[in-house]
DNA sequence: CCGGTTATATCGTATTACGACATAAATCAA
DNA sequence: TTGATTTATGTCGTAATACGATATAACCGG
């Protein structure tokens, strides 16, 4: 392991923290946690039905009591709703709310933009690794 | 903006979260959590003398006294050498003790290998954005 | 219909990054 | 040089949040 393989490393890893950094700010500035932000993004992402808490919990990469508690926050504050499942009465279907849907879609237009700017950097700091 | 552009979206988040989880395990397995990680290999990828906490709170995108606060951390449990800086006095210069290199070392193979096996798929997912 | 599993929820706790604030050293302006 | 400003680092109290431990209801196989 030679000083360039570690210097290769940090710069991914600050590279990657750049765009989170970058999500950060977005977030904030509309009044999500990166957490929330990522949930709604989880939630449009998914097919239908599909959005339950421990789908998000699964997404997140969380325990589910996490991701419930991530969500309980997120309908605390108008941005979820909750459906009962009608075949699994123990699961509980999201949605996302009007507001929720209008703050996901300006988010993920500056999103897709800083994705497509860092593109070229990330996959030159990949490259690095043969 | 279409169904795709957010399922693309939460794709290659899920992807980076992937990643974090993986690198979170892996320390988590030898003692550190993922922040003191990142601030051995910060310190590690510098150049000579380049590594004081100002450093650190650029590469991991913290407020310099919450690098401040993290560096005590890893001085403490004996990961991190402190010297002062000749010609500055205000900035102290960061050294990995043996046990961090050890340490390092050791997560820096496995991390490279894992980012080796998830370069493809991150690429591909860079490749939705256009 | 009973034991085991799954999905979700609650509570107390530990960690940690932050804001507000502080200090010392460097730098710059007059 | 002096005085003001900026830079580098540090301390303290606080807020946020993911977790472990634990709980409950619903599902499922035999």
């Amino acid at each position: 392991m030679q000083n360039s393989d570690y210097a290769d490393l940090a710069n991914f890893r600050a590279a990657l923290r750049s765009f989170q950094a970058f999500s950060e700010e977005r977030a904030a500035e509309v009044g999500l946690t990166p957490q929330q932000h990522q949930a709604l993004l989880a939630i449009r992402g998914a097919e239908d039905g599909e959005a339950t808490i421990g789908y998000i919990s699964e997404r997140l990469i969380l325990k589910p009591h996490s991701a419930s508690e991530l969500v309980k926050r997120l309908e605390s504050i108008g941005l979820i709703a909750r459906q009962d499942d009608l075949h699994d009465k123990r699961k509980t279907v999201l949605a996302l709310t009007p507001r929720a849907e209008d703050l996901l879609s300006t988010l993920s237009a500056t999103h897709r933009e800083e994705i497509r700017r860092l593109k070229p950097l990330l996959i030159e700091l990949l490259d690095r690794f043969g």
